[in-house]
DNA sequence: TCTGGGGTCCTCTCTCAA
DNA sequence: TCTGTTGAGAGAGGACCC
């Protein structure tokens, strides 16, 4: 998370890169879209305008992506479960998510961007670190920049945004969330749209703020800190060197200690290479059958692998997460000796992966995840061939089947290249549903849940009976 | 009350080799 | 040869972010 000064130089010395601000010198925004998707679902339907309108997964176990202020007013927010949104705002307008239009949006918001600075670090599709060290000199001061931005976004894509000025990342973002509106019971307050803080303002701004504005801070950390009086991160300002590491660790206790303080020398990072790949599933009711799991288990490593070599990439570690009907969460990875990006040559590892799982009860939500990623073929680890490993093939062990599940994956990987390839080709030509694996044929055609869909959890069963699967048709 | 999906990073434990 | 130490890597789990 925090980053030494070894990236720093690292940065600095990157080939046509701008030159390294000396960290009391940048002039960092933090631009936040408003309440992004909800606005808009709002800019696409006006009719919704003035609504409490609550974008996510409209099933019992679905949860809110972003709703608009009116329903802020009634306490709902993101990440707040789907039922319990319902309770507190009954007359919320539920809308499923379109991921691929907030996309689209999110694009033109980046080509805004671009006309500023090189130096843009996307943090989501809706927010973006920028440093506009550099551009001031054509563009104004960083407040005048800031002031702009909003200009055009409002101008050119007709929403809102909030826009933080500072020297350092945290404290831009801080200041883009003092920029904008308030929802209570008593109504919306709208927001200044810009907040610049200076750094003879810095500790002034940040030390009555709750510790959990701080990045790294989240509820279980929250908890801790509240345990030993700890409230404000003033409070942690003040603690003797040394304490907090005691607390919470070494690397955090040292990195909020640090950030109390307002140091935050991170840079902007424009180039994020992905560390892994993945997909997950939240199941509208808990599976048990080894048959459905295995032909989810199915879906999801050829969508995984798909990306995956959209990406020019391949992996070299097969994650599986599964969670269970009382909430238990466990997870189990193999990584094998060469890296693969065919998608037989993962489920066979996957597959391995879900029959190492005790699964005495049912499940709620199934995961793969690709990671060590790297170039296909690169990165070799030479093996020694023993055979099976020492492994008795009458004694098929979870472990047992794990080796034998790497070796198949590599004789796939060398064997099916050609057969990858020309599953791709076909793809790209007549659509991601015209070919796929056999397990998911069903009376409709190939049922491949792509990135995006259902993102926010199942939705709502459109008539009786019907369950959470999204079929595409041939 | 009921807790998504796609990620990153950190810590701890275990194993293995030097 | 045995034992203890150390470091690296893998695997698992947890916390956090949007």
């Amino acid at each position: 998370m925090d980053r030494d000064a070894t990236s720093l130089a690292a940065h600095g010395s990157g080939g046509g890169r701008p030159p390294k601000a000396d960290s009391n010198s940048r002039v960092i925004l933090h631009v936040d879209m408003d309440s992004f998707f909800a606005s808009v679902e709002v800019l696409d339907n006006p009719s919704l305008r003035g609504l409490p309108v609550i974008v996510g997964g409209s099933g019992g176990r679905g949860v809110v992506a972003a709703c608009t202020y009116e329903a802020r007013m009634f306490g709902v927010h993101s990440a707040m479960p789907s039922a319990v949104a319902r309770r507190l705002c009954p007359k919320a307008l539920f809308v499923d998510g379109r991921y691929h239009r907030y996309v689209e949006e999110s694009k033109k918001l980046h080509a805004i961007f671009e006309t500023i600075t090189p130096l843009i670090e996307g943090i989501s599709i809706d927010e973006a670190f920028l440093d506009v060290t550099g551009s001031q000199q054509l563009l104004g001061a960083g407040r005048t920049i800031a002031t702009e931005i909003r200009r055009r976004v409002s101008e050119e894509l007709k929403l809102t945004c909030s826009v933080g000025v500072g020297r350092s990342k945290l404290i831009a973002k801080l200041a883009s969330k003092a920029a904008k509106p308030v929802a209570s019971r008593d109504g919306i307050t709208p927001g200044p749209g810009v907040v610049e803080v200076r750094p003879e303002e810095e500790l002034e701004f940040l030390h009555p703020l709750s510790v959990r504005a701080l990045w790294g801070v989240g509820p279980v950390t929250g908890r801790k800190l509240d345990a030993f009086g700890i409230v404000t991160v003033g409070d942690i300002a003040q603690l003797p060197d040394g304490a907090l590491e005691r607390y919470l660790g070494r690397s955090q206790g040292a990195h909020l200690a640090k950030l109390s303080r307002g140091d935050d020398p991170r840079p902007v990072e424009p180039e994020q290479l992905a560390k892994s790949i993945g997909h997950e599933e939240t199941f509208a009711m808990d599976l048990w059958d080894r048959a459905d799991l295995e032909a989810r288990l199915s879906r999801m490593v050829d969508a995984s692998a798909t990306l995956l070599r959209q990406s020019g990439l391949a992996a070299r570690t097969v994650n599986l997460k599964v969670r269970f009907g009382d909430f238990r969460t466990i997870t189990r990875s193999h990584s094998i000796s060469s890296p693969i990006d065919a998608t037989l040559a993962i489920g066979a590892v996957a597959t391995a992966l879900l029959d190492s799982v005790e699964r005495d009860q049912g499940v709620r939500l199934l995961g793969i995840s690709l990671s060590g990623l790297g170039d296909p073929g690169g990165d070799e680890q030479l093996t020694l061939d023993l055979g099976a490993s020492g492994s008795d093939p009458t004694n098929s062990s979870a472990e047992d089947r794990l080796v034998q599940a790497d070796q198949e994956a590599e004789r796939i990987q060398q064997s099916w290249g050609s057969v990858t390839e020309a599953v791709d080709a076909i793809r790209a030509r007549y659509g991601g549903s015209s070919v796929g694996p056999a397990s998911l044929v069903g009376p409709q055609g190939l049922a491949v849940r792509r990135r995006g869909e259902a993102q926010w959890g199942p939705a709502r069963p459109k008539s009786p009976g019907a369950d959470d699967e999204q079929s595409a048709t041939l």
